[in-house]
DNA sequence: AATAATTAGTTTGAATTCAAACTAATTATT
DNA sequence: AATAATTAGTTTGAATTCAAACTAATTATT
């Protein structure tokens, strides 16, 4: 697009590009839910991204990989819960954690909703080199790990 | 980090960093708020932020570029003039448009709000190089245009 | 072994976001 | 000129996020 004379005003581009793409793929799987009639909201939806990949994993876990806080996440498996698409089960090896898993129910949306999740990906990166990918992500990832030292 | 063996993998690897790095942009501001003990709040500061670079723009103008809505921008927006830091007044050229502009009180915080802004982008973009964001940009606006089009 | 520090999850109340429906004004099309 | 489509902003109610304080359990330190 437009070029950015400094780095500092770069990175604000960046910025905001980046939380633009957090609308966009949102108003994307809003367009499917809408379009299919699901019974599901976008933040619903993303966690049970994480579960069809591999489920029984932790409130936390999850929480790391779909980058929401500890409450959130309560808030959030609560509803899923109630909906019978997930259960908490007790960990045997650590009290304090509580592992997820899918219900029968939970299990037998994958089918509908997994290929969204894909699909939104697969457009997003429609014409896209992996190697220039690759120097995006570990682009971000220094800035995250810069802002991360206190 | 850890290699991705296709691109849908690696274009989730990089939903996942951008949203991490928004959550670290915001508990870098929100150290400084509670350091020096100002009564903002990040979002708020989002929005002087632009304001402070140029204001008397339209709320629809904000919200482009801090990548808000609408109804997400009358609130805060709202917010701002409740605290006496902006006033909104008429657009003569256009009717539907209301223009922003800093108080007094509003351009008073720009000493002090402005560097955490700055100083917030400068150490995320310690040691990095502007041909590599500039990559990182132009992927991520790359991939933006591909999830516009529905 | 006792103590301190860290971690997983919950609760609370306030702030923010979201989708949807709406009004009023402007711009594009017929 | 009339009509349709688009745009800026608001309102509403529900959903989600947030910071802060908390409990219970685990891990690290003394």
């Amino acid at each position: 697009m437009n070029k950015q004379h400094n780095i500092v005003d770069l990175a604000r581009e960046l910025g905001r590009a980046i939380s633009e793409m957090r609308t966009f793929m949102r108003q994307n799987l809003q367009v499917k839910i809408r379009e299919q009639n699901v019974d599901i909201t976008f933040e619903l939806l993303e966690i049970l991204g994480i579960l069809f990949r591999k489920d029984g994993v932790n409130q936390q876990e999850i929480a790391d990989v779909i980058v929401k806080d500890k409450s959130s996440m309560t808030y959030l498996i609560d509803n899923l819960e109630k909906r019978g698409m997930v259960e908490r089960r007790e960990d045997q090896n650590d009290r304090r954690s509580k592992l997820i898993y899918l219900t029968e129910k939970g299990r037998a949306l994958e089918k509908e909703l997994n290929p969204w999740i894909r699909e939104m990906y697969e457009k997003a990166t429609m014409g896209m080199e992996m190697n220039d990918l690759q120097v995006a992500l570990s682009q971000i990832q220094k800035m995250n790990e810069n802002l991360r030292k206190q």
